[in-house]
RNA sequence: GGCGGAGUAGCUCAGUAGGUUAGAGCAGUGGAAUCAUAAUCCACGUGUCCGGGGUUCGAGUCCCUGCUCCGCUACCA
């Protein structure tokens, strides 16, 4: 029996189109996604997008649009964007969408039977003109920092959740499962915020009507990021299919920011608790994207959009240059020097240049059709390109589910550079001259092409469809899977060729 | 204030339970080769491993201390 993978990503607010920053995170997941597909799970990919925001009514109101048909625009714009990415994820969802709809409404009933929602007054300053809440510490003065205004002071009767209660059983999971939460630093920030005392969360409003409305209350709505965290079961077949939501759930790793890894790791955690449903197996908080060492922002309109930087040399270098240069733990640095450079070496000089070069040859020397090898072949340089694919081969899955992206792709990119050595080594242009019909040519021509389509498969998942044109390339219709990857002479002998196409032309 | 990261070649970083002349990639210099997108391959680094103490036969690697940068968090205003 195969088994499932549950992979999510965060849902992102309709309030802006996506920038940099929030491609890295779809394309990371969506790296580990194919992945799997290829070590032979069952994935489900869910991600999505985030409707019930105060912001995003207020987005639509400043465009003078419905609400709803602001976000039905939007919607279809980040799928648009995820899709020239090469996204490939199994649903889309949206929070206004109907099985959502019924999923807060009875996981909001859930933890309100089990005792855990009480009515309570939450109160603050509050600005008109960003209608929004202020702590006491935001203002500036006793002025809103945005409206230099004096804000009111505002009561309002909320929902609470009793998120305290749930301080001790979040640490003793914490503590007995090691790998719930990763990189470790942000494990050690969630354990340090709960230990410094949990307080319980507001999770309904009033004071707007624009979200899902409290079952036993209509004049309240759930509060956007209660409702926000619930989509990740409503994926799963939640309430309404067991059959599917027990097959799925809980899910194997929620992606997401490391600025939101307490909203998952400690109010999430708690909600699933407080329903008794099961656990999300982990949660990996990545790091950010900076642009030239600074932040990225929207309003600065210093935030990159993924779909014109895509434009550049295609959508595949983009996402080999963020698995390959920025460390999924860690936070990285976008530059377009950076960016050109990793494309000339990487891609251009050392992969698309072995291609090239190996089936230039094939064509020139054997006329284009794949020669035999003999079984016995082998060279000094063969058997540690040997020694280093079985290696690599060892320790896949286990740097995939640690999210190391970059440390896999330099381990592909030694192949890679032993397969340029095994050329120089070897001379097929020496050896053709000495002797047309050369075995040794046909050995090394073959061992060629194997490496290449070896390389080729684990480099899939990154770069899907550069690896699919390389593969019609070299006129072969393998299955992308790790099995693939794993064995040498799959490639038969005596087949044409496919037309040959620089993959990474320069400028 | 507390907790946690980080400080290693021009740049980005690896450095595993402390052990021979501290590594990789990129950039730079020189050479070889010509199959290839002038792409490749080979050779070349006198680095205070942030500073200062200490433990040890021996420390980038452990302990103490100081400095700088960053993240989370508390308190005061």
């Amino acid at each position: 029996m195969r088994s499932k993978f549950y992979i999510t990503t965060a849902i992102d607010y309709v309030n802006a189109l996506p920038h940099l920053g929030t491609a890295y995170e779809k394309v990371g997941a969506d790296v580990m996604a194919r992945f799997k597909r290829m070590a032979g799970y069952d994935v489900f990919f869910q991600m999505g997008v985030d409707e019930h925001s105060l912001n995003v009514a207020k987005q639509a109101k400043l465009k003078n649009m419905d609400t709803k048909h602001y976000c039905d625009a939007m919607a279809v714009r980040f799928e648009e964007v995820w899709r020239h990415l090469d996204i490939n994820y199994d649903r889309f969802i949206r929070t206004t969408d109907n099985d959502h709809f019924a999923s807060v409404q009875e996981m909001f009933k859930r933890i309100y039977e089990n005792g855990d929602i009480y009515t309570g007054k939450y109160s603050g300053y509050y600005c008109v003109s960003c209608e929004k809440f202020y702590q006491e510490k935001e203002l500036e003065d006793g002025l809103c920092p945005v409206h230099k205004r004096k804000p009111d002071w505002l009561e309002e009767k909320n929902y609470f959740f009793s998120l305290s209660k749930y301080a001790q059983p979040l640490l003793k999971y914490i503590e007995d499962n090691p790998g719930c939460i990763e990189p470790e630093i942000r494990k050690n920030e969630i354990v340090n915020v709960i230990k410094s005392g949990l307080e319980d969360v507001s999770v309904s409003r009033s004071s707007q009507t624009w979200g899902i409305p409290v079952p036993f209350d209509d004049t309240h709505v759930v509060y956007v990021w209660f409702d926000a965290l619930i989509n990740y079961i409503t994926g799963a077949g939640f309430p309404a299919d067991d059959n599917r939501f027990n097959m799925l759930w809980p899910a194997d790793v929620h992606v997401i920011g490391k600025d939101i890894t307490r909203f998952h790791c400690i109010i999430w955690t708690a909600m699933l608790m407080s329903a008794k449903l099961p656990l999300p197996k982990k949660v990996f908080g990545h790091g950010f994207v900076y642009l030239g060492g600074a932040k990225m922002s929207k309003s600065d309109g210093t935030a990159l959009d993924p779909l014109s930087l895509s434009k550049i040399y295609g959508p595949d270098p983009l996402r080999y240059f963020l698995m390959r240069e920025i460390p999924f733990d860690r936070d990285g640095d976008f530059l377009m020097e950076k960016y050109e450079n990793r494309y000339n070496a990487d891609l251009a000089n050392d992969w698309g240049n072995l291609v090239q070069r190996v089936l230039s040859m094939i064509k020139k020397y054997r006329d284009g059709n794949v020669p035999l090898c003999s079984d016995n072949f082998e060279t000094p340089l063969l058997s540690q390109w040997r020694n280093l694919h079985s290696a690599l081969m060892e320790t896949i899955e286990n740097d995939y589910d640690s999210f190391r992206f970059s440390v896999v792709l330099s381990k592909i990119w030694q192949l890679i550079q032993l397969s340029n050595r095994f050329v120089e080594v070897q001379a097929p242009w020496k050896l053709y001259k000495q002797s047309k019909d050369s075995k040794e040519l046909d050995n090394t021509l073959y061992s060629l092409l194997e490496m290449i389509r070896i390389a080729n498969i684990l480099i899939y998942p990154v770069m899907p469809s550069v690896s699919r044109r390389i593969q019609s390339q070299l006129n072969i219709d393998f299955p992308f899977s790790l099995d693939e990857a794993l064995k040498w002479g799959r490639i038969q002998g005596n087949h044409k060729l496919g037309e040959i196409i620089p993959m990474f032309p320069k400028a």
